[in-house]
DNA sequence: CTTCAAATCTGTAACGATACAGGTGCGATG
DNA sequence: CATCGCACCTGTATCGTTACAGATTTGAAG
């Protein structure tokens, strides 16, 4: 057996002579280390004298390890900035440390990408994990990135948004027993992380809020169906006008998800129409003002003809539609509450403990700052 | 020598008898495979009965491979759907296949993040590259994750934004090579690619637009003075006002960069002054909708009093404005740049070839749809 | 003066891929 | 029939890390 220069045993091919006189307990300590490179486990090794299985144990605080030892590979390892190689790592272990934020290319419309993704690596800089984010275009591929996911082990969580009752991606993570956490509720009999908007209760409080106004005819602009938070607002907006005793008027045509044309266009047709309503509920932000604008195209004006609440993730409405009533969903935070119960998953704390609902609130209008 | 349960040649330690009589030629071949685990090189090997080394070669489709064998490959592959682990390759060759997207998390202010992202990923999504977003809060860090990625090795290519004239992220970006891209021009003699706006031109054109309206008396909402574009649309701004004879009103104390709060409130104050101006460019598009804010609590009318001229990364002005003239800024696109370019200068494609600048334009005003 | 267990420390193999330095076989050449 | 070059294929070592199965030392027990 030979060694070669950084002492690791060679082929067994003999090769007289080369056999040195290094005792077996230094036989797989680097002899030679590179110069300006990053500092690697054999790095410290190096420098405490140990081996670098010791030091990785160190590091990870093993038990047999000796506190001394621990407290100086520590050291060392502090003071050189050792970082552990991520490649090796996840090789090693299948560990990714890698949070993966699986999108769909359409859901910019809703301009919730952006303070989503802040608000996750907020949470995530805390913490050893990357944010990936992983796209997908048509539907009909919301499973497509999963199994790219599940098939390359490409992270350890994934967030996924835009939840069906019966949501295949979920069934897929949890038979595969990958953490997850899904931006919306699913209604398929599994416990799993989630965070929600409660849009039960921002439909109900806002048919509380313009029945109060005197309004008595009231639309709803409503989530596409097959998403879970159609049922919710649909409920809420129900339970609403029973209990305040208000008369719906239909516009299920029509639905967040269409564009703001066509929302705006269906309206001014309802607008004109003798079943116009008084009142408004719009389930999104961008829908709201297609809605204002159909509404001023059929000759109709806020707060004269009609009252509005809209849900808003953004300011533009409270600025400049300050007649709108608006209950904020903040998406920051849900990015966050996203990002630390996927990493609770993962770190194996239990399903129902990583749920959340976030309570809607009507906000107040802007202050009008120095003269009023 | 003997063999261990998947062929590779174990430990020099002798144990009788286990030598197998297999000839040298197929000493590494995998006996077994683990079952429903991912494919790797290995199990194309066993499958085609080939060594490891010639399938790695015969995929990357190296010359000294038969034209046969590389067909026979890469059916196999294809049919067991092979993809290469990315911590294998990564831990050997240091390629991630990253591009890391660094972000302030004030960023998301301007709600730039979200289209970005979706760009970055439609051209991302037809490479092995993978996003990843990192961020960083205080300005006075942004270098921190700069070097973060050059320490680690952790991305193959840098996007970064809110460049300054001297830019210490693309001098250490430069000097360490590593490819990158800026959103946004730098002036240090440095050729990098970049994609930019132009806001010359586009502060240059909404002169042109108020005075042809009759407006001489203009302000600008400018950037902050230590990000390169504010040099730029300054002096698009003053070539205007010279080439079209308008005079500025003063506004420096505000810039894009303060709260909407702020920006209203200094705007008000300017709009009760005796040096009111009569028409604004507003270098940003939330920017546009407090100075709106702060031009009615002074009782002006915009149309009447003033015109505005707005940057608007989406469409929000244009259909609660419309009196607003908007130069539409494709953050979307800009993203798609972004990544080509990175990828590019990866590819090893000269600077001077990576360089876009987006030429503004004025918005059509939304169609009036069914009825006008 | 063994023997044994506890406390520490360590070498080897392996994760999957690739660079490198050989093999092997075959037909052409002398 | 050696020899050579070419076309093709292959083993070994290695990237950085960790699981596993030993080593070694120490001191107490017998």
């Amino acid at each position: 057996m030979r060694l070669t220069a950084d002492g690791q045993t060679g082929s067994a091919q003999e090769e007289s002579g080369r056999v040195t006189a290094m005792d077996s307990k230094t036989k797989n300590r680097p002899q030679t280390l590179p110069d300006g490179a990053r500092p690697t486990l054999k790095t410290i090794a190096f420098m405490t004298g140990l081996g670098i299985t010791t030091v990785s144990r160190a590091l990870k605080d093993a038990p047999d390890i000796g506190a001394e030892t621990k407290e100086r590979v520590r050291l060392v390892a502090k003071q050189i900035g050792y970082q552990p190689n991520r490649a090796g790592v996840r090789l090693r272990t299948g560990k990714t440390n890698v949070i993966s934020l699986v999108l769909t290319l359409e859901e910019e419309i809703m301009g919730i990408t952006s303070p989503m993704v802040v608000g996750i690596t907020e949470i995530l800089a805390g913490t050893p994990y990357h944010l990936v984010v992983t796209p997908y275009s048509a539907v009909k591929d919301a499973l497509a990135p999963i199994r790219y996911i599940l098939d390359t082990g490409a992270a350890d969580g994934v967030i996924i948004s835009r939840t069906e009752p019966h949501d295949p991606r979920v069934a897929l993570l949890t038979e595969r027993g990958l953490p997850f956490v899904t931006h919306g509720r699913t209604e398929m009999g599994i416990v799993h992380p989630y965070h929600d908007f409660d849009n039960e209760r921002f439909a109900y409080e806002a048919v509380r809020k313009l029945v109060a106004r005197g309004r008595r005819r009231l639309v709803l602009l409503e989530p596409p169906p097959h998403l879970t938070f159609y049922s919710h607002m649909r409920a809420g907006f129900e339970r609403g006008l029973r209990d305040f005793q208000a008369d719906a008027v239909s516009f299920h045509q029509t639905n967040i998800d269409h564009s703001l044309v066509e929302i705006r266009d269906a309206f001014e047709v309802l607008m004109r129409s003798d079943d116009a309503p008084d009142g408004i509920v719009s389930g999104s932000g961008s829908g709201a003002i297609a809605l204002i604008a159909g509404l001023e195209m059929a000759k109709k004006k806020l707060t004269e003809d009609c009252d509005m609440v809209s849900k808003s993730p953004s300011d533009f409405l409270r600025w400049l539609r300050p007649e709108v009533m608006t209950m904020y969903e903040d998406i920051r935070v849900a990015g966050r509450e996203l990002a630390k119960a996927v990493i609770g998953h993962i770190d194996g704390q239990p399903a129902e403990t990583l749920q959340s609902l976030s309570q809607p609130e009507f906000q107040p209008p802007i202050t009008r700052g120095l003269r009023a």
